[in-house]
RNA sequence: GCCCGAAUGGUGGAAUGGUAGACACGAGGGACUUAAAAUCCCUUGACCUUUACCGGUUGUACGGGUUCGAGUCCCGUUUCGGGCACCA
């Protein structure tokens, strides 16, 4: 009987789907298992064969968790909110969710084939109305909060009002923007504006000015790789930098939890120590500095504060608000130049070009320990948005300030003993200090650990300073200009942002003519002026308690992509409540995702920003735990092998690759689907394009031969492999086998079409075990001979720990010498091959389930229970040891499995006396491996 | 520049410090076949030796080291990949 795998998986799927076999539902009975893959944007090209295998491989492991007799929940869904499909509407006025509608079901179709054990009736797409009603409910829950430092977790913005009408900002600490001082009258006396600009200073979700690119001339924000010298990529309109109203998230407040989080979660070092780096918590010292003859002073940060003494000037940030305070009135006007001048650049440019700029502003600083004055400058390479945006420089010790301070010819003064600081600054952390003492504070002679922790506790005792911790992670800007996303649930009272009510969410996204900005240079959401009408004044004004009958302006932003992405896991615990984002009862169920598969790229956005978002569904009750994702595999991309033929200059004949040397050519891309095992399909090469049709080849051995390279997978490289033809050819089973089999799931490797085939003759051949030469199941009831049960025991085991592990190539590797072990030992035996069936499972779940029913089963396979091994079975009755001197292995003998060390250790050395091989020699030693090696040192 | 990871045949890749190259592809040879496909068997790191068998040397990017024994551990170097990048 063949292995008609095309009708096989063709009825499965479809009794899966018909029966709802992978449906879940919570069971407090048995132990919850959360399988969770990243969801994908649904893009027009559709699903290529690089996609799936994260899919696969979390799908073998659901499938395996199901077997072990947990219930498995193995949700997708879509990310369905994204640019592309917004660039086709602006482009074709095609609407983006047609596109997304048609996208996701081209994904559907694609992704049912592969047979996966997704519980479909759990699917989410972030554009749906049902959705993200919780993603603004979310984002109002983080407008109506703030963080408290001290209690580690987000409260009520109440509490925070309460405190301000009780004692002002007195003893208050909480994440803000900048630090305010005021006094309950002084609150009280504040008007609805006032109070309104004072509470987003301490909101997690607040409206703030930050640094962005602004081009007028296309009334948008540009992202930095659209803006080259100045100008717009597109349209050459000039660029600037603007400080911008933008919905924020107080992402930094949780910058200690989601550091500390990482040591609890089970990922790699490598990813943990991206988002270390990310977060990047720095310890250092915050020290004041006084403006000589004046009464401004203003704070450093300095994680160096053991080089004090070694300050010989000051550096600002041209954005700083001190700038103005300290230029003089005859530096005024190099300054203005300076600022000018910077202002022009886009940060790639400042990065691009790391020429050293700054300019004098006329004041001094005085040294706080040596009571120096000492210049105060300002230059680009101090950066506003860390610290304090300002520096005490030591040039000594550190290149920038180095650098600086040689193109202006300011003083460097040496610090640590032994280091030449003549061509170069000595930035290393270690060393015996010098020339740093005064008459209280005496650093010399301690290394830099000893000097910092001095300097530390002296300034903090003196009050010239205190410990202070800084993080790089910055405050994630939340709004777009955009159309394709979530609309903000936000309307605006006299230019006070206020939150929809709760009960007229979702605020649903409208339909719009154009999908550009408007003439007046508001996002695309202006065009919609009737829905903005139609909110506010009717669902807002008229069900909500406002009473008032103006037309309140409507947020026109859209939310960025990564909002529907960063509670979507919680969703699928309960995808269809219209009470909640999720139910108590599914939450305590479910808690956390506990196998995450996806790409490492999504490391320092989605990842970082999912983490942060459930920190705080937990600080407001909703999320149980503080981690989303208990364990995240990154598989590794799926890259493209090109096919190249090489033409032969300014002629249409095509040269094999071993022959190419003779002549002068170029190489062409050719397409991977006409090419098999690197031999080029000529026919269909010359049918492939028009320019071809007249083509003339130069063949070695009567075939044309391709060169090959590794890239990636795309369109343009013409590399681009289909699931679906693989597919059709070969069937899911294999095609699933095969990606397995590639390698690692962590490791990038590159997809090659050629070596499928072993993996489809594989599973013919396990297919082909179970029938005789007839076709009929050919299988027999007895007690499996010794043999059989060491080969499956075997198989069990090494599948088991395999899977546990995500080493699945080794396992299909594992299953291939199985088969061919029984094979050769002509098994039939039914309860040795049911139980390969039940192992195989997960890997080949269509072809499983057939042999299974064939073997008269009426349960489905995807609910035996896995097989446990025997060591009993695996256990040799004699083992052979190589018998070596110095290493080189004489001659092999036999042990029973049941000889200890020492038995065989003096058997061998007995033998050794006997046939007189080591008469006259001392033995140093005698070493016996486990089960391989007998090694006398001699 | 800083941090992390990797390097094994023609290819993808195996190998708790213990006989390197499992398994698979490709290639070569053979069987079956009118032929092809399919299937099956043998060979396949390199080099040397031999009519053949048997055998030997060498070999996991490079140079050292630890060890009876190193692809694996340690030190240094090179190359490639990924992340961060004026973060004070």
């Amino acid at each position: 009987m063949d292995y008609n795998f095309r009708d096989i998986e063709q009825k499965w799927q479809k009794r899966w789907a018909d029966n709802k076999t992978y449906h879940v539902t919570e069971d407090p009975n048995r132990p919850k298992y959360y399988v969770l893959n990243m969801f994908p944007y649904p893009s027009g090209a559709g699903l290529h064969v690089g996609h799936p295998l994260g899919y696969i491989a979390s799908d073998i492991y659901a499938r395996y968790k199901r077997q072990c007799g947990f219930n498995v929940l193995n949700p997708m869904g879509y990310d369905a909110y994204g640019l592309p499909a917004e660039q086709y509407a602006i482009q074709t006025g095609q609407h983006p969710a047609i596109t997304t509608q048609k996208n996701i079901a081209r994904y559907r179709e694609q992704l049912d084939k592969i047979g996966f054990c997704f519980d479909w009736d759990r699917e989410v797409r972030t554009c749906e109305p049902g959705y993200y009603h919780w993603t603004q409910w979310a984002f109002q829950k983080m407008f109506g909060s703030y963080y408290d430092n001290a209690a580690k977790k987000a409260m009520p913005i109440e509490k925070l009002i309460e405190q301000f009408n009780a004692n002002g900002t007195e003893g208050i600490n909480a994440a803000c923007s900048e630090e305010l001082s005021f006094t309950a009258a002084e609150w009280k006396a504040m008007d609805r504006k006032q109070q309104s600009d004072v509470l987003m200073n301490y909101r997690i979700a607040y409206l703030g000015e930050t640094m962005v690119n602004w081009c007028a001339g296309l009334g948008t924000v540009l992202a930095n790789d659209e803006v080259v010298e100045g100008v717009s990529v597109r349209g050459g309109f000039p660029v600037e930098q603007k400080k911008m109203r933008q919905w924020c998230l107080r992402i930094s407040a949780y910058s200690q939890r989601l550091l500390d989080g990482l040591d609890t979660i089970d990922w790699t070092d490598s990813l943990k120590e991206t988002q270390r780096n990310w977060i990047g918590r720095s310890e250092g010292t915050e020290m004041v500095f006084h403006v000589k003859d004046s009464d401004v002073q203003f704070t450093i940060f300095t994680t160096r504060a053991d080089t004090i003494f070694g300050v010989t000037f000051m550096v600002l940030a041209p954005e700083s608000e001190l700038v103005a305070q300290l230029t003089t009135a005859d530096q005024k006007a190099q300054v203005d130049e300076y600022i000018t001048a910077v202002k022009k650049r886009t940060e790639r440019e400042r990065i691009a070009d790391r020429k050293v700029t700054g300019v004098f502003s006329g004041s001094y600083a005085i040294n706080p320990l040596t009571g120096d004055a000492i210049p105060v400058w300002i230059s680009d390479y101090v950066l506003a948005g860390y610290g304090t945006g300002a520096i005490m420089a030591v040039p000594a010790h550190d290149s920038r300030d180095y650098a600086f301070a040689k193109h202006f010819g300011l003083p460097i003064i040496p610090l640590i003993e032994g280091a030449d600081v003549s061509e170069s600054s000595y930035d290393a952390k270690e060393g015996i200090m010098m020339n740093s003492a005064n008459a209280e504070l005496n650093l010399n002679g301690l290394t830099v650990k000893e000097s910092i922790a001095a300097t530390k506790k002296y300034v903090t005792e003196k009050g010239i300073g205190r410990v202070k911790v800084n993080y790089r992670l910055r405050d994630a800007i939340f709004s777009r200009q955009r159309y394709w996303g979530e609309p903000f649930p936000v309307y605006y009272d006299n230019g006070i942002p206020c939150m929809i009510p709760e009960e007229c969410l979702p605020l649903e996204l409208p339909e719009i003519s154009d999908y550009k900005p408007t003439e007046t240079g508001e996002p695309p959401l202006g065009h919609a002026v009737k829905w903005a009408f139609d909110t506010v004044n009717k669902q807002v004004v008229e069900k909500s308690l406002i009473d008032n009958k103006t037309v309140f302006p409507i947020e026109l932003y859209t939310m960025p992509g990564f909002a529907g992405s960063s509670a979507y896991y919680l969703r699928y615990m309960d995808p269809q409540n219209n009470k909640g984002l999720v139910s108590k009862e599914a939450d305590a169920y479910w808690q956390c995702v506990d196998l995450y598969l996806g790409g490492s790229e999504h490391a320092t956005g989605h990842l970082i920003y999912s983490r942060f978002w459930n920190k705080f569904l937990k600080d407001i009750e909703v999320s149980k735990v503080e981690e989303p994702f208990a364990k995240l595999i990154n598989q590794g991309m799926i890259q493209g092998r090109s096919n190249f033929v090489y033409r032969i200059k300014d002629t249409n004949t095509f040269v094999s690759l071993g022959l190419k040397e003779q002549y002068d050519t170029t190489p062409i891309h050719v397409d991977v689907n006409i090419v098999s095992n690197d031999v080029l399909d000529v026919e269909a090469f010359k049918a492939w394009r028009p320019e071809y049709n007249n083509a003339e080849f130069i063949l070695e051995n009567g075939k044309y031969v391709c060169g090959w390279a590794v890239e990636k997978m795309s369109k343009s490289m013409f590399n681009v492999v289909n699931p679906d033809v693989i597919i059709e050819k070969y069937g899911a089973d294999t095609l699933r086998m095969y990606e397995m089999f590639l390698g690692p799931i962590e490791q990038a490797k590159p997809w090659d079409t050629n070596g499928i085939d072993g993996c489809h003759r594989f599973l013919r051949k396990l297919w082909n075990m179970y029938f005789d030469k007839e076709g009929n199941l050919a299988v027999v009831d007895a007690e499996p001979t010794k043999d059989e049960l060491k080969s499956l025991h075997k198989l069990i085991k090494k599948v088991t720990e395999d899977i546990q592990n995500f080493s699945y190539n080794t396992s299909v590797s594992a299953f291939m010498i199985c088969v061919n072990e029984l094979s050769a030992l002509k098994c039939r035996n039914r309860q040795v091959l049911e139980t390969l069936v039940k192992l195989i499972a997960p890997f080949t779940p269509h072809l499983s389930e057939e042999l299974w029913e064939m073997l008269g089963n009426s349960t489905t396979v995807c609910d035996a229970q896995w097989p446990s091994f025997n060591e009993e079975y695996l256990k040799e009755d004699s083992i052979t040891y190589s018998i070596s001197f110095n290493g080189k292995t004489r001659f092999t003998m036999d042990f029973p499995a049941e000889a200890t060390q020492q038995e065989i250790q003096d058997a061998v050395l007995a033998n050794e006396k006997a046939q007189g091989y080591i008469d006259g020699k001392t033995i140093r030693k005698v070493i016996v491996v486990p089960k391989k090696i007998v090694n006398i040192v001699l």
